[in-house]
DNA sequence: TCTGGGGTCCTAGGACCC
DNA sequence: TCTGGGGTCCTAGGACCC
């Protein structure tokens, strides 16, 4: 057996890099990305990181933004989405096996490719920058914790490095441990970091060196884990075939404040449409809903209200009709009036795949023509993008959706909001 | 006016059963 | 003269990740 080893691929500032590829005159603009209802700044490009911290209010920092010649972008899902397919396509092309960790993340298997892996990996650097304009970073180790703590290497020291660090040796990943603070570890964060400082594990390396047990007993098996990962031992494998998600939220804050109970249930109806479809996606149908409600939590002026609630559904269901009925009925007995609402969500639980349930002669089963119903429907905006047919109570463009000032086109998934070159 | 959205895993504690 | 304790299932909450 080949000794395990694992590349962590990761895209350098995803999202503010994906709005420069398609504003190369930006190039040498610092920019950065807010959340939705553009909130807070959620990502920066590197020349901004100085000036700008993650999470500042943007309305508190519009105008040092503009004294710094910061541009702002609202976040395009839509952008963002579609070039991280993009990059993992390639990375699916060039390494045996791929796990996509997240929207700007992989983990490739690299086993048994020994000398060869360093080569492949500026290859594949290469070709993602080529082929996309997104620059990565690529770490190599022998564990996952360990390709994180290699990949952070990497982007710290670019220029060294050439955006990729291999420590499977022993003695280059020892003298990374030691360099770097135990915070940087995947699975380490604020409160485990206050913890472990306060029994004088400060760096990555001390971690490493404190004894498992101890770490079991005192917080739990995953900070066990990671300390064995961080000395070599593969305690977390490739998970190349996702399993499907346990539970499935939708949840916004609204554009705006919502008083009345009308607006919300449309809201609440948008999100429970979007879940359903999330929840066909996996082939999964859901037993109980839960729908939850409140108020803004930060102004000390506004009055606090939260509350939720556990809707059974009749039969479990992927029919979007029957989970909005039930996100409505539950958000209506949520609903208190003299508040200003300023979030919902809807989580589906209960999940299981479709026909590996057990039905019993006192259950109902969904009926097959609700099962082709939904097969159109999502047929039909596969084809023609979210949102083309929809349940009647939707409407297109709702006074409670987000704001989006400062939004890039669709650059990559509507015809319309194509770059247009002309030569003159 | 203004603070993202979507997940996972683990643990503790209560209810219930034998 | 005695008032158990282990197993299982569920839920809520904490911590973490991107």
């Amino acid at each position: 057996m080949a000794e395990p080893a694992f590349a962590l691929i990761d895209c350098n500032s995803f999202y503010a890099s994906c709005e420069r590829v398609f504003r190369p005159d930006l190039l040498r603009t610092p920019i950065v990305v807010l959340s939705n209802n553009d909130g807070c700044v959620i990502a920066r490009s590197a020349d901004a990181k100085p000036f700008v911290k993650m999470g500042a209010l943007f309305h508190e920092i519009r105008n040092d933004l503009k004294r710094h010649g910061i541009v702002a972008f609202s976040s395009n899902y839509a952008l963002y989405g579609d070039m991280s397919e993009r990059v993992m396509a390639i990375l699916e092309s060039r390494f045996p096996a791929v796990e996509v960790y997240s929207i700007d993340e992989a983990f490739a298997d690299v086993s048994g490719l020994t000398e060869q892996a360093e080569p492949l990996a500026r290859s594949v650097r290469a070709e993602v920058q080529q082929k996309t304009g997104i620059p990565v970073g690529i770490g190599i180790a022998g564990t996952k914790t360990l390709a994180k703590l290699a990949n952070h290497a990497a982007k710290r020291w670019q220029a060294q490095t050439g955006g990729v660090v291999d420590i499977r040796d022993p003695s280059r990943r020892d003298k990374l441990l030691k360099a770097l603070p135990v915070a940087e570890v995947w699975g380490i964060g604020r409160r485990m970091q206050a913890h472990l400082e306060a029994m004088q594990v400060k760096s990555a390396w001390d971690l490493a060196q404190t004894d498992a047990w101890t770490l079991r007993k005192r917080f739990s098996v995953v900070v066990e884990k990671t300390s064995r990962e961080l000395r070599g031992i593969p305690c977390l494998d490739l998970e190349d075939c996702a399993p499907p998600k346990q539970e499935i939220c939708s949840s916004r804050s609204f554009g705006k404040r919502l008083r009345e109970l009308p607006p919300i249930q449309e809201a609440v109806a948008a999100y429970a449409t979007r879940a359903a479809e999330k929840l066909r996606n996996q082939h999964s149908v859901c037993q109980q809903i839960r729908v939850s409600l409140r108020t803004g939590l930060f102004n000390p002026d506004e009055a606090k209200y939260a509350n939720g609630i556990l809707c059974q559904l009749p039969y479990p269901t992927d029919d979007t009709r029957l989970i909005i009925q039930a996100a409505q009925d539950g958000i209506a007995r949520l609903y208190r009036p003299g508040f200003a609402y300023a979030k919902a969500q809807v989580l589906l639980l209960g999940l299981c795949q479709r026909n590996e349930y057990t039905t019993d002669l006192f259950t109902p089963e969904q009926p097959i023509r609700v099962d082709q119903l939904m097969s159109v429907l999502d047929q039909i905006n596969g084809k023609w993008g979210r949102g083309t047919l929809r349940p009647a109570r939707l409407k297109a463009d709702p006074d409670w959706g987000m704001r989006r000032e400062m939004l890039s086109p669709a650059y990559t998934t509507k015809l319309g909001e194509l770059w247009t070159v002309s030569a003159s």
